[in-house]
Order: C-alpha cells, then sequence, then structure tokens
DNA sequence: ATAGGACCTGTAGCGGCTACAGGTTCAAGG
DNA sequence: CCTTGAACCTGTAGCCGCTACAGGTCCTAT
C-alpha cells in the first residue's frame, strides 16, 4: 500500500467490500452517487480506503438493511455529521420509514389471504376447472384488492 | 369505429384502459411484452380491441395486483388458454409465489420490529444521543437482520 | 519475467412501468 | 367543410438500487 491517508493504513476496495460484507461494484457505485466519499489513490490509480470510509459503508449499508432508501439514507448520513443538531429529523425520517413498512405489511397480508384462498381451492385437476385461473380470469372479483390502496400490491 | 373484428364492437386504446382501469402506455408496454396480443388497427393507425383484448388485460391486471411477476403471468395466461390441461403448473406457480410473500412478510415485521425500537428509544434530543443514527452506526449491531435471510431486506 | 488475480472506467440490463417529445388522427361543434 | 383540441401514434429516457459485463491496467507472487 503506497498511500497513506494521516498515518493511518490503508485498504482496497475489494477489501472494503470484504468488510463491509458488501460488493465493489456497489462500493464504487455509492461513490459515484455521493454517498461514500471519494478516497484517495494509490500511485497505480487504485482506490485506497481508511477506517472512516469503513464506517461510513457499513453505515449505508445497515440503513439499507432497513430498507431505507437512499435519499432516506443521505439525510441521515447528513445528520450524522453534524452530532450538535436535533435528531427530529432523523425521527421523522424513521417514522415515516416505519409506516411505509407497515404499510407494505399490510398490503403483504392481504395478498398472501387470497394466495392461500386460490391455492386451497385448487383441486388439482384440469386449468378448466381450477380456482387459481378461475379467480384471475373472474371479472366480478377482479376489483377487491385494488379498492383498498393506492398503489401496487407491495 | 372503421374496423369491425369479427362482428363484435371494437373500441380504443383509452376506451380499454378505462375499462380495465389501467394506464394507456401500460397497455402498449404489455403489447410490446408480448402479454396482450396486437390488435387490429383503424385506417389512421390507432388500436381497435374487442372484448378478448378486455378479458386478457383483466387477468393481467388481476395477476399483477396480486404480485404475480410477469413471467408467472404468461405463463399463467399459457395455461388460461388451454383448458383441457392439468392446473398443477397454475397450483406450482401460486404456491411458489405465495411463499415467496410470505417471506416477504417475515422480513418486513423484522425490519419493523428494529424501527419501531428505533424510534421508541429516540429522546428526540441531539443527534448526539440520537439512538436512530446510534443503531445506524453501530458496528456490533450491523449483522443482525442479515444473518437471518439471503437477499435484501424486502 | 510472467502469470493471473484484483483493480480501473464506462455502459447496459433487471422489473414494471411512467413520462416525456414531437408528430398524426379522430370526433364534435360551428 | 373547417377548425379545434383531445386522443392517439412511435420512440426514447427515466425511476430504484444495484449487478454484470467488456476491454483494459495494475499489483503481487513465483
Amino acid at each position: 500500500m503506497s498511500v497513506d491517508a494521516g498515518g493511518a493504513a490503508a485498504f482496497s476496495i475489494g477489501e472494503l467490500a470484504r468488510r463491509a460484507s458488501t460488493k465493489v461494484e456497489t462500493v464504487r457505485w455509492y461513490e459515484r452517487e455521493g454517498l461514500l466519499p471519494a478516497p484517495a489513490r494509490t500511485a497505480g490509480g487504485h482506490r485506497a480506503y481508511t477506517r472512516a470510509h469503513l464506517d461510513r459503508l457499513a453505515f449505508v449499508r445497515h440503513a439499507r438493511e432497513l430498507g431505507f432508501p437512499l435519499d432516506d439514507v443521505r439525510g441521515l448520513l447528513a445528520l450524522a455529521d453534524h452530532p450538535e443538531r436535533s435528531c427530529a429529523t432523523a425521527d421523522r425520517i424513521a417514522r415515516a420509514h416505519l409506516d411505509a413498512v407497515r404499510g407494505r405489511i399490510a398490503r403483504l397480508r392481504a395478498l398472501e389471504e387470497e394466495l392461500a384462498r386460490m391455492v386451497a381451492d385448487c383441486g388439482q385437476g384440469r386449468v378448466a376447472e381450477c380456482r387459481v385461473i378461475e379467480v384471475l380470469a373472474d371479472h366480478s372479483h377482479a376489483n377487491c384488492l385494488h379498492a383498498g390502496g393506492h398503489g401496487g400490491p407491495e
């Protein structure tokens, strides 16, 4: 490693990705998207990361695992950089996301019920009597789920 | 309406979309994707649909509302066209989708719990003490959800 | 010196639409 | 018959969050 950033040991993108349980391409993509600062480079042009990059990447990954969209992650990162500010915004972002997750759960539960009914009623005979196909083709039935929500099923 | 398909009244793409609670662009897109057969055209080149198209579109929309991916929809459509075949495949597609939906629900529930804990613990003070930011930044915490599943959170 | 991995940039693709831009056709009113 | 203007046409680009190439360069171990 030929580049030294502030006395700390630097490591390659592959190493960073491995330590953060991510893929190399994802790391580069986060850099292009502005979620991860561009690191120093070695003489040959390879990226050289520090501990600070790893911490930031871990933050991003964890937020993503919790399902926060990248725009939310950007906001949360900006807050994490300013510990003296109020955390009301972080709280708002998290609550809004929680609401979104709950909404998705509710819609998926409705789906689950309908699908379970469909497969339970299927007599495993010919398509002509198949409950699955019948339900899908049935016109009168077509709007029972759609009526509730505004977006797609999930 | 200048085009007559087998004696039935034909209608425009706007009319079709309205009757199927869909958008015009989506109908054209389904045609490009091979989910909806290309209809006859008027002298001026406008699409002229029949009842059969509406039935097929309704089938597709209903399957989509139930969350079936388009590849599944293609398979289900192919089966619906052959009533004499066994419906085992339809049943298999529906069961696999049901499993997928249940998996997603389980993952979202885990998310919901973690998010709820985060926002419940947030004292609404400064970012420095914010539980939301803390949890996201916490390294030791980072893999508790990831450990369970194989894909993303949803 | 050389092999073969890891790295580089840039671009395209996934699903399932949605949203333009820039043009043509249709239906209703005068 | 002529004019409006809404609806239609094709084609292309964008959304999210990556992922997967292609075609090259660099680094490390033997």
